[in-house]
DNA sequence: TAACTGTACTATCATACATAGTACACCATG
DNA sequence: CATGGTGTACTATGTATGATAGTACAGTTA
């Protein structure tokens, strides 16, 4: 359910962040659902318990899931409150990406296909 | 010249290369045109001198430059091994990115006309 | 009570980045 | 030749972040 990149220059936690908010995006996790509790999810992917509880408390705090002492964490019912900070963010670090892709020599048309690519993907799955 | 964002996750090194990259690319240095002297850049930017080394060393390696001891280091008449590592790479960061993008909620019409605007401006300046 | 949840600490380790300082080889200029 | 510029190499140190290890406590559920 979960891929890691141990390589990567992203953090595994954040990478857990990114994940769970793409599945509860994409409703894969629906409302009040349960998540992996902390040292289940850290024994399956082979991982500090602490890491995952790091993943967890950052998505609290950005309202994507909610937490209960002795019973568990769960998403969020109210994820309307998806910051327009981060969406700005996202937008200033696609920026520089797509024009370092330009400037390597992948042409502008190719990115063009892979957002409508991902786009359908995303929306058709 | 150069724009470096101490805060960024990417290190400073390599800005520094992704941006004497974009630069050759982008013919604003030609080529056998000299570069900074990895002393006086260091100064420039306020920067360990070591930091600037690393940076040329790198583009080097890469086939963008070249380094002549008691002279200086120079633009590559011969950068056509833009390798082709990067931009898989590349291809994969953006995918990804793009994915959150959606996910967050950027309609993905939106991402079109940024790529657009980027490679109009990149050509055109 | 027992076993599960989340949560909160401290301590330690590993890694990557950047800096500091020194040293040496080479080239150009006076 | 002497000086000061170039690239290059090396060790040591500082720093920040991420991840792990271990322990402890609070709350829930059976």
């Amino acid at each position: 359910m979960f891929e890691l990149d141990m390589r990567s220059r992203k953090p595994i936690y954040e990478q857990l962040v990114d994940k769970m908010k793409e599945l509860i995006m994409n409703e894969l996790l629906k409302t009040d659902e349960q998540l992996p509790s902390v040292r289940q999810l850290a024994t399956e992917l082979s991982i500090n318990p602490n890491t995952i509880q790091k993943a967890y408390r950052e998505l609290e705090t950005q309202g994507f899931i909610y937490s209960v002492k002795g019973k568990g964490s769960f998403v969020n019912p109210n994820q309307k409150a998806i910051d327009k900070e981060k969406i700005v963010e996202m937008k200033k670090e696609l920026e520089k990406l797509i024009l370092e892709a330009l400037y390597l020599g992948i042409p502008a048309q190719e990115l063009i296909s892979l957002i409508q690519d991902l786009d359908a993907s995303k929306g058709g799955a």
